[in-house]
Formats: C-alpha cells, structure tokens, sequence
DNA sequence: AAGAGTTTGTGAACGAGAGAACAAAATCGA
DNA sequence: TCGATTTTGTTCTCTCGTTCACAAACTCTT
C-alpha cells in the first residue's frame, strides 16, 4: 500500500521504525486481545498467552512486537498496560481522529449507529448522503449534512480518514471530491476499484467477495468428497452464456 | 485457512486444481471487471484492459489466470463472457449458496437488506437474533426467526455458509452452535477470536482494526513531514495508563 | 505465404512473511 | 552467589507471492 520509501539514510539506532504491512495489520488485534486480558485481571501476560488470546502463533507475535522495540522481560513475559499503551502510541491510537461517512443507505446507517469506533480512537463528525430528502434525518446523534458542506467540514475539522459507503458508480466521484478536499485515507465500502494518487490510502472491504472466497473452499470441501471421478469436467466447454449477470 | 491436503498423487496432467490463497481472493474481482467490461460492450479483453479495470498488476493477472487453465488467445486476449463463466464456475459460483445471518442489529439489517447478494450467487435464506422482541420484524423480505430454529432451518437448507452479526461476547456461542448444526464456513463480522474445527473456515471482517491500519499510515504520513527531530520521542516512558479502554 | 505486430503463458529472480529453534537475559529459590 | 527455570528477541530456513522479461502462439496485412 503505502510507499516504503527508500531507507532513510539518517538513522542511528535500533527501531527503525518500517514495521512490515502483515505486522500492522495484527497490532490491533493484539491491543484487542491485550484489552480482554486487562479486563480479567492480568497485569503481565507471555508471549504464549496473549497470542492464544489473538489467535495467531507465539513465534509470530514476538516478532511483531519486537519491531517496536524490546518491551518485554525475559522470564516474565509483557507488562499489558505498558504493551498497551505502546501500541496505541505506535498505530497512531493516543490521538483522536476524526471521521466523516459519506452515503448513509442501509450500511451508512448502521456504520453511523455503530458505538465501538468511539472508543477505539475514532469519532465520527459528519455523515453526508446526496439525497435531499434524507438530509436532516439523524443517525447515532449525527444529522446528514448535504453533500455541499462536505469540503468545508473537512477542511474545519481538518479531516483525513473518510469512510465511503454509497454505490458502486458514486464511489470514484465521491473519492475525488474527499481527496481534493484533503483527505488522505479512505475506507471504501463500494464495489468499484478507485484510483487516486499516490499518496492517498485507500483500504477496501467487500463483503461479496469474502463470500465468494468461502464458496470456493465450501465447494472444493464438497468436490475433494466425491474425488473419484478423476479427469474430465462436462459442464466444462458447454456454455459461456449460463453466467447470468456478474 | 484451508488445509492444504499433500500432493494428490492420481494427478495426470495440467490443472491441479491447487490455486494459490492470493490468487482467489483475487478471482472476484476478475469477474466484477469483466461484468464491467460487459457492460461496456467488450466481447473480447487483453490481460493489459482486464488489469486496468480490476486494479492489478497484468502480469499477476496472467498468473493468476493461468492456474485456471489456458482460457487466452495469444494476440487476442480473452474472451469476455467465457472466462467469466470459467472463473464463475472455479470459484462455485454456477451454483447458489443459500446462506443465514446470525445478529439482526444495526449491521445484521444492512446485511439482510442488501440486494448485491443474490446477484453474487448467495440467497439469504433465513435470519435469526436471540431477542424475542425482535422475532417477526421483516428486513429484506425475511422475518427474523428464533434462535431455536437455526438448527433445523441450517439442516432443511443444507446450509454450509453462516455471517455471525452478533456482539463479540455471543460470537463464540453462536459459532459453536452453527458448526454443530452442520456449517462449515463463517463469515465474522463480531470483534472475537473464534475456535472452531479445522474443518471450519473462518473469515473476518473487522471494521475498527481497517480504520486502526489507516491511522497508523496517516500517523507516519504526518510524521514524516515534522522528520526533523531524529531521535527522542519524550512521551515514550510517560505513563501507561494513558490508552483509557482498548 | 511471409513478415510485422500483439498478447499470452511461464521461467526465473526477487522480496516478504511464517515458523522453528536457540542463545541471551531475566527471575526465583536455596 | 549460583544454578535452575522461564521466556524473550533474533537468526535461519522455507514457503508463498510479486514482478520482470521473453519465447511461443496467434492475427492481420500485404
Ligand atoms: N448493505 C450491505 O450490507 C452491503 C453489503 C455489501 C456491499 N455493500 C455496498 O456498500 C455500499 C452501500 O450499500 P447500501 O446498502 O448502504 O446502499 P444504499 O443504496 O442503501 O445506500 C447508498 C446511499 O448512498 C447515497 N448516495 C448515492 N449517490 C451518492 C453520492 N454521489 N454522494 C453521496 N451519497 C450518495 C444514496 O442516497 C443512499 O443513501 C454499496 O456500494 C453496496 O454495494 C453494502
Ligand atoms: N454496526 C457497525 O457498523 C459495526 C461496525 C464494526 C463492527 N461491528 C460489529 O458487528 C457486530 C454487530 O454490530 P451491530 O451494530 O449490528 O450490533 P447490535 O447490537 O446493533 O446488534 C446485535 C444483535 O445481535 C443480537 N444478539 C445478541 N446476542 C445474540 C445471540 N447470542 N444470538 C443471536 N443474536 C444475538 C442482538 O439481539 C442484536 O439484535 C458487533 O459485534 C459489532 O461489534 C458493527
């Protein structure tokens, strides 16, 4: 995703700070994961139990950690409060960023309802939708504000994570104008590959194709059950018609 | 994710039918570009046209293609409406998948609601919450049905792909009861570990954790421009109890 | 029929990530 | 103080994924 500019020359010290993409990508569950261990009670947790906790092998969250730095002690394990809170200081979680969320459907609404990003360092500040006659209508305490106020609020508020939940066909549109209005990151709901410069983020999440990469596990689970049938496929050159539409 | 069975000896010749985890993740988004090009009257794509529409490098988009099989014509390209059936019919698309969703709250309806699924191969076929308030209200054409009737609806419908909607701390027991029933794919959408079967495919979507990777690149964005100051970071051993809850 | 022009399919080089294994560093009990 | 025990941080190896680059295969024009 974002570029990994070319070693920075000037760097004397250990953490170099260039945490690997896969490794960012588990830090928050790792503070996730830290967060239930507190609320049971635990003070210090080893590498073994907290990545029980995550989900993922032991081997693989010492080296995550320790690309932050060496914030353990061998034979005890890692203090959770300090893990904790050097974490949050890592992601960029001891600030709070503000977010607005433009296209409030059916998946906007519950987005803009949805209590958890409060507490996980994020507060929504506007949420905006084209359609006029919804404008005014509230949505977890946030009225829609219409489409023209979207580059004032983002410059007041000095926005730069915005979250896109319209239609596929608005979704580059919308982009360009949140880009163009100083956005730098953007969370993208909407069926539709979006191109936007170099320097802007852009993460997708498609619930179809998590689907569709279930189905085919579920049918290849089903297909290695009949196995007998070795090499032939009948259904194979027939059609191309049969699709339907996408 | 998947067990990755050894080598299945009885192999003659080219397609193995072992296609590599990036590569269908990819596959979906081949298929909603070539339903675009349709779309747009193409009856015929290079590698280099396909690419461009679905985000990718060409050549990743040859390699990913070819574990498929060799569905191109050198000078030519492919064609359109046979290498969507093609991919359709790897991934398990040429059939539908009926599906239930667990957790009928504010992202539960958006799910319920939406109408992208079916066209994607996937019929919402039954949705349940365990409020009995709630038990008849209509989302998407669906009444919400009792917990108690997941097992048999799941063993009626040969349902083998659930979405788990609920809050995190029911994830787990919802999870355990719909592998009992007969699932063995999830689509997670509560902020939870879940342990289930090998057998079982999990997948996760996490919202909170997507923002969270966003704000640690805009972070070092906004670092990067202060470069400046080499190194200090003064709030470094302040406090711990700092971070408030997760 | 042959040559010019396209475009695929794949071999090979490279890079990133996962996991096993272990030395180094800490604690604790005697 | 010393040795036994625990557990981190890191090195090494292996696998998986990406990208380049090019021969092979096809079309089209003359
Ligand atoms: N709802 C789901 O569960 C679900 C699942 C998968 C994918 N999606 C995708 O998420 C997106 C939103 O889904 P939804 O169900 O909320 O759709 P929706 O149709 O209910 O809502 C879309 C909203 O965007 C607004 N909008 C349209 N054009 C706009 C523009 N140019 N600028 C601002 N707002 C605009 C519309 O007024 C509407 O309120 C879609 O792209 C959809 O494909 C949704
Ligand atoms: N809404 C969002 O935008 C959003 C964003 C990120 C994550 N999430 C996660 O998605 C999940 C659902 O979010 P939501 O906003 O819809 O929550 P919600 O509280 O609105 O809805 C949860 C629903 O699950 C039902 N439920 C509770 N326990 C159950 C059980 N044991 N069996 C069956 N149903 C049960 C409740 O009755 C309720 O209707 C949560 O885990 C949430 O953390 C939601």
């Amino acid at each position: 995703m974002t570029q990994m500019r070319p070693p920075t020359g000037s760097r004397a010290a250990a953490a170099d700070r260039g945490i690997p993409e896969a490794t960012v990508a588990r830090l928050p569950v790792y503070l996730r994961a830290l967060a239930a261990l507190a609320d049971a009670g635990m003070r210090t947790a080893s590498s073994e139990q907290l990545a029980g906790a995550a989900g993922v092998n032991s081997a693989k969250l010492r080296k995550d950690l320790s690309h932050l730095g060496s914030y353990g002690t061998r034979g005890v394990g890692y203090d959770v409060e300090y893990l904790r809170y050097q974490i949050a200081r890592e992601i960029g979680l001891t600030q709070d960023w503000p977010v607005v969320i433009v296209g409030i459907g059916n998946l906007g609404q519950a987005l803009s309802s949805y209590g958890g990003f409060r507490s996980r360092g994020f507060s929504i500040v506007a949420i905006f939708d084209a359609d006029p006659d919804r404008v005014g209508e509230e949505h977890g305490g946030l009225p829609i504000s219409p489409m023209d106020q979207l580059e004032p609020v983002v410059a007041e508020h000095g926005i730069s994570i915005a979250v896109i939940a319209t239609p596929g066909p608005a979704a580059q549109e919308v982009a360009d104008r949140l880009v163009a209005a100083g956005v730098s990151s953007i969370l993208n709901f909407a069926p539709a590959v979006l191109s936007v410069p170099e320097r802007v983020d852009v993460r997708k999440v498609d619930l179809s194709i998590e689907l569709q990469i279930l189905a085919y596990h579920e049918q290849r689970k089903a297909l290695s059950g009949e196995e007998a049938v070795p090499g032939h496929d009948a259904t194979d050159d027939v059609a191309a018609k049969v699709v339907g539409q996408l």
